[in-house]
DNA sequence: GTAACGATGTATCGGCGCGATACATCGCGA
DNA sequence: TCGCGATGTATCGCGCCGATACATCGTTAC
């Protein structure tokens, strides 16, 4: 899971950790929280002795003068092989169950540029259908074991189900999107997404502050 | 997280493993997605241990003479102590950064019955000031640095800050409705917390089935 | 009658990822 | 010049997940 998010990024240009960490931050901000050094440091080791990545010089210190005293060490950048590249695309188009749970799926739609067209849909209808399970789940406790749950945990549910059912909409503006040839181009930069404008009043332009009205509908 | 959790549920009743994950599925399937026996069966060690909870005898296999082919175990049913019910109270009251977390404030909210109203207030007002701050970070993404990122990568951040946005609204209400008196029953199981009129037609009575008394015991 | 199947039930194992922690350098303002 | 926050690499313990194994029970199918 981190394997793709990191691949993909070393794609684009080589780095090193903390500047990894902090694209990542804000590529995946909305998915996961922020990835810990406790994971990114090991995960960029397991790469590179498995070969997807090596490291980029730029240790210069130009004095071998210098003694070493705490085994001195710079920045190390790194940068994504060939061998890498392979990987990334093998991972992209691994469409399993996995890829719909809630982390990995994020990655996956964050390299969607990347990704064929089939893959976008197969992933998104995939994320459909498990959000759509999820959602009913909320539906029948809500129905059925009304009577048997305090209010918090009712109204828990009930926020379960207006995010669920919120994110299946979502999903079925992107999925019709796809269908419709409409998609951004692959790679620019300019490329508008957005659905069409008669959404609901959800993604809204950002230079519109979302105004203080909330009629969901 | 899991003992706050696990320590809430059996004060409300005795159980057993299978039990606990079904019902700790419902109660908390808004925030995790359900909690994994590779969990559950260690912590449910480690909260004996400490002396929390202990194993409340429901091995009947009567006879001795069934000889134990292969260390045959029948269900094991655990009760909360009087210390585990201390220890629940001291892990409610908790409200460190901790309690902010997405997975962590769901477990807290789901037991807000059992919590006092300042406590409820300060982990309501937690929550929502680091859902702002998420916020706000989707919002400068945006704002600053829309060029430099592709299509999906954007699609995603604009469906963050919708969440994010949606979140701190509904936190907004539920922290009005606390500070107004009008908080529901702690125990009642009919209060109407309800904040907007409809979300979705989510509660409604469908196929009203009779109820299934499923209570063995 | 019995075979198959899914739900119930307990348990372990490998491994990913987090949070805390440690340590070092650099630029900047007090 | 002193501290402080940002930059930067790295490790350790452990919570939790997913896969797996195994046993029992009730119901349905043949």
């Amino acid at each position: 899971m981190l394997d793709l998010a990191i691949l993909g990024l070393l794609h684009e240009s080589p780095m090193h950790g903390y500047e990894l960490r902090k694209q990542l931050s804000t590529k995946l901000g909305a998915i996961r929280a922020a990835i810990s050094y406790g994971s990114l440091y090991p995960t960029l080791r397991r790469l590179q002795t498995a070969g997807w990545i090596t490291e980029a010089g730029e240790t210069p210190a130009g004095d071998a003068d210098v003694p070493p005293l705490t085994s001195r060490r710079g920045r190390v950048v790194y940068k994504i092989t060939a061998e890498g590249k392979e990987r990334f695309q093998d991972l992209l188009a691994q469409v399993g169950p996995e890829a719909y749970e809630d982390a990995a799926f994020g990655v996956h739609f964050a390299f969607f540029s990347r990704t064929d067209v089939d893959i976008r849909l197969r992933i998104l209808e995939g994320r459909r259908r498990k959000v759509e399970e999820r959602r009913e789940g909320f539906r029948e406790v809500l129905a059925r074991a009304a009577e048997r749950l305090d209010a918090y945990t009712l109204e828990l549910q009930r926020h379960g189900l207006d995010a669920a059912d919120r994110e299946v909409r979502w999903l079925e503006e992107l999925i019709a999107n796809e269908r419709s040839g409409r998609t951004p181009q692959p790679r620019g930069a300019e490329g508008e997404l957005r659905p069409s404008p008669r959404t609901t009043d959800s993604a809204r332009p950002l230079t519109a502050r979302p105004g203080p009205d909330d009629s969901a509908q």
